[in-house]
DNA sequence: TAATATACTGTATATATATTCAGTATAATT
DNA sequence: AATTATACTGAATATATATACAGTATATTA
């Protein structure tokens, strides 16, 4: 499975949700219709690239021929719980999963991935307590004001997304005793690893 | 739902079947195929007849635009979501149902019955913002820093509960704009619904 | 006895849809 | 400097598809 780039992720996504919401796959005009798209050649194009990268299967000449290769992880052992180590500034997950959590893939409206523990106070103020599990959705469709899983080398954090400037982005938390964290791209790589969708806290 | 006759079921274990296969609806010519009728017209009444009786919807103009009715879904009880409306000081539930959420009963540990949307700000130093589902479980063992659901006559609300004396409740609140309820038990009478055993956050 | 539902064949057609071709433009690779 | 991938608009078209219409036949209901 190789890299995906932001605009198809989007058309996979979109994809997502309409069989969700309809139950049959859309059309490349409905694809148009909710990407806002003018030409049915656009979703096209990318309907072949998410073919040729794997995400996708495309039944030829077939109306909604298109079969999504990994459905949304059935409820076979519910979904992953990661560990988010230390305060502040956390370190790597690495892929420590504590437990799993059986619930529908829904549950958050358009899916997501993942379970991530956290630990500290940052995201207090967005109610973001220690311990809380987020549901974590992996994609690259950010928009500022977003609660992003950012990973800057091996520290993985928590934070509202700002993109300042296309070479400036800041972390921001949600708790006055932190301190927004300005990254500039030009030195420091950024990996976003998905955004919150969701939240669960088990007292 | 009305009752469904054997060839109609054919017809539906056909739709069925052809989704699980191919991750999209059938066409009229595909169920042909698939049961060896010789004519469109004969899936499109089987169709038809199915709608009427409420086990497919049909998107009409649409390719494919089959889909199944899950009665599953709708049997498994899931957990009653009850609307907490107003803000700072709520107002009665009464019993509205917003809709049901489909979870595991162990979800939040020993057990819960309900799930209580909560309205305003007056937890939010505890994590619990606006429009949060919050899992009650209807008990009477409450101890001192509990997060309960308490009813005055008619006013319910989410709070800190602390016993100061055998005559005294103080219902406290987790936001420093939001004042202390003092409750003298030979005044007025409070009535516990239950205690928060978790939480959660929708986006 | 006349409807109505079921269960089909067979033909026809408007339109829904996939898909190709022709462009424009930018960024990343080779 | 030439490809290749991405990301689009816009038009054209063959065909995939829903769907109506015309029949035949049996069983059930009013």
């Amino acid at each position: 499975m190789k890299e995906i780039t932001i605009q198809q992720n989007k058309v996979l996504d979109c994809i997502q949700e309409y069989i969700n919401k309809t139950g049959f796959p859309p059309t490349r005009a409905n694809i148009c219709k909710e990407l806002g798209f003018k030409s049915p050649n656009s979703a096209e194009t990318h309907l072949r690239a998410l073919e040729k990268k794997g995400f996708i299967n495309i039944e030829s000449g077939t109306s909604r021929g298109i079969s999504l290769v990994n459905p949304v992880e059935i409820e076979e052992d519910g979904f992953p719980i990661i560990g988010l180590v230390a305060a502040g500034s956390p370190t790597l997950a690495s892929e420590n999963i504590e437990k799993t959590v059986n619930c529908p893939p829904t549950f958050f409206g358009s899916g997501f991935d993942y379970f991530l523990r956290v630990k500290g106070l940052s995201m207090k103020d967005a109610g973001i307590m220690e311990d809380d599990l987020i549901a974590v959705k992996k994609t690259q469709d950010i928009r500022n004001g977003d609660i992003v899983v950012a990973r800057i080398e091996d520290e993985v954090t928590v934070k509202y997304f700002e993109r300042k400037s296309p070479e400036v982005v800041h972390l921001i938390p949600a708790n006055e005793d932190f301190k927004n964290i300005e990254i500039d791209l030009r030195e420091t790589e950024i990996h976003i690893e998905g955004k919150s969708v969701g939240l669960i806290r088990e007292n």
